[in-house]
DNA sequence: CTGAAAGCGCTTACAG
DNA sequence: CTGAAAGCGCTTACAG
């Protein structure tokens, strides 16, 4: 392997004017430069970069956790963070955690004998346990897309779920909805407080009975909770589905149960994943300002990692945007007839 | 930050029996270990990967470059490949490269440096141009996924897509198909290739004009291919799409076209992806085997590592499965009417 | 089984 | 602007 020494040698100087030359940090003699260049061409030197973060100290990556990369969500905030550590010259060390304590626990370990430089964690609960081992890490830590259980000791950027769900309430509140549904996946109660709020300002109450749990997060489990739903309540003129994937399940069910979207049900997603867009009708949905929040944590991280003092503990909230797309409208006008069946005009 | 020196002078010991203490390498009397473990523990001394690795010449990292991470075939290959590396107590750095050469470049250029073991690139064919570049590397280089156009310089690992056509012919012909139409993408002339090939095997003839393009691989891509297949076509019983997300889209073009699957039409897909279980009907599909993908592509990887020899350029093919599910069927008979439409019985 | 030495390839002050 | 020295924290032979 080529060193800078070599280099050096090849171009009749010394390693550190060849330090200087590949830094850039301290100016060189042009002519001696050039001749450096020169040398470091013909040799193919590439700079040792292990060597590079032991005497620096920094080794230019940060880690990240995620649940999981087989969803939209993650998926796009992997790739934002990676985006926004590339334009800082970063690498990126992937670790997904599956859901398993045990898992994480292991790459935590691992990583807090610092090979990277900060730490991003990402909406993982099941790291909350271990949380303590990143008391000895030797970098900052900043977490991201919490929802719920922040700890207190880490920095945070994360969504305003609460203001999500409101801002779907809103919207169906807005297009005359009184009588309404929501399904939800256990871990998104922040969404639903926020969806019943934007009810209570109008002094309309959505009962606990109005909110069913989606047995899994999948499509079939939208599909089994809009059943419910729908069964629970024939009245409801819309749905509000804590996750794109129930609200486009429960597209399903609504065309199966005969009610035409969004002529007699609206259904609002939240998440704005791209299946929104496939789905038929296209889903109105509440899209989360993932790049930005991705951005956000990681300059945070960054910039702690440069003053290397305690960071301060600051929690920020990045306020999500609703899409109106096909999938709402107004409530259909409702009669009922006089055996009390249900009819829609 | 506390060193292994620290330890050594808390513990009365020199630091290369720390060393050997934390590496396991040499033997220890059990005394000793036991109070340099005790230092260790007061201490909280966490090992500096950084030095170990300049030490050592090795990161016990692996660089990973995939087009991108939020596709479900992608997705898999990540974190097959994660696991496949955590089991050997490796790290993974992850380059996206979003099908931008120039991306691809910086972080090639980066990597050079070697700051991992071992370099896996998944099916990115954006990469082909700057190839070059990782002759200099300083680490092996395995390819996989790879479809087309692959190198000779490299050792590749990926699967049989020739196969994964022929079985998806091989099924529709068992079935009794003998009119079908393609539904593809532009890359994937290979699968294209493997199921004519089924067909040509009992004499039969896929023209040219029964491959319909997609116009992007997409679910509208595949309404659009499937709506222009039907089309060209009304008495083609099955369709094979070459993704996924394109046969899921024929299966709303068949049902908005009236033609109930499988009865009047059978699809057929490519990928096994997630979303053909959630359908409907569930997807007839094409199973790639990723995780054993990951797992031989990175057991290669690192046996060159190992050996720091010329890694052999060796070509593994995996053969992916047919997996059945209720989008397929047997072809209805076909009557023709006197006046030359087309009944299905 | 334990200790003294050299070295991994770079960078960072510090003289000249 | 360029060179000599020390050091980053570990590991790897090599003596004792």
């Amino acid at each position: 392997m080529v060193t800078m020494q070599d280099v050096a040698q090849r171009a009749g100087v010394t390693k550190q004017t060849v330090s200087n030359v590949v830094s850039g940090r301290v100016a060189v003699r042009p002519s001696t430069a050039a001749r450096v260049r020169a040398a470091i061409d013909e040799l193919g030197y590439v700079p040792n970069l292990v060597a590079r973060s032991l005497a620096t100290g920094s080794t230019r990556t940060v880690g990240l956790f995620v649940p999981t990369v087989a969803t939209a969500f993650y998926a796009d905030v992997v790739e934002a963070v990676e985006d926004a550590l590339e334009e800082r010259g970063y690498h990126l060390l992937l670790c997904t955690t599956r859901l398993d304590g045990e898992r994480a626990r292991r790459h935590l370990a691992g990583l807090t004998s610092r090979s990277v430089d900060a730490l991003l964690i990402a909406g993982d609960r099941d790291l909350l346990d271990h949380l303590p081992l990143l008391a000895n890490a030797r970098f900052p830590v900043v977490l991201c897309a919490w929802e719920t259980a922040v700890p207190e000791r880490f920095p945070v950027v994360t969504i305003d779920y609460d203001y999500s769900g409101y801002v779907a309430g809103r919207h169906l509140r807005e297009l005359g909805h009184e009588r309404v549904a929501v399904l939800a996946s256990p871990t998104h109660a922040v969404r639903v407080e926020g969806f019943r709020r934007a009810f209570a300002d109008d002094g309309l109450t959505i009962p606990d009975s109005a909110i069913h749990m989606a047995p899994e997060p999948t499509f079939r489990g939208g599909i089994a909770a809009a059943n419910t739903a729908l069964a629970a309540d024939p009245e409801a003129t819309a749905l509000f589905a804590t996750h794109d994937v129930l609200a486009v399940g429960a597209l399903e069910a609504a065309r199966d149960a005969g009610r035409s979207v969004p002529h007699s049900l609206s259904v609002v997603g939240h998440d704005g994943s791209p299946e929104g867009l496939l789905s038929r009708p296209t889903l109105t949905s509440v899209a989360l300002p993932k790049r930005e929040m991705a951005r956000q944590a990681i300059e945070l991280l960054l910039r702690a990692d440069a003053t290397s003092g305690p960071s301060v503990i600051s929690r920020q909230l990045l306020r999500p945007e609703l899409i109106v797309r096909d999938s709402s409208g107004p409530p259909a006008r409702i009669r009922r007839s006089s055996h009390g069946s249900v009819h829609r005009t």
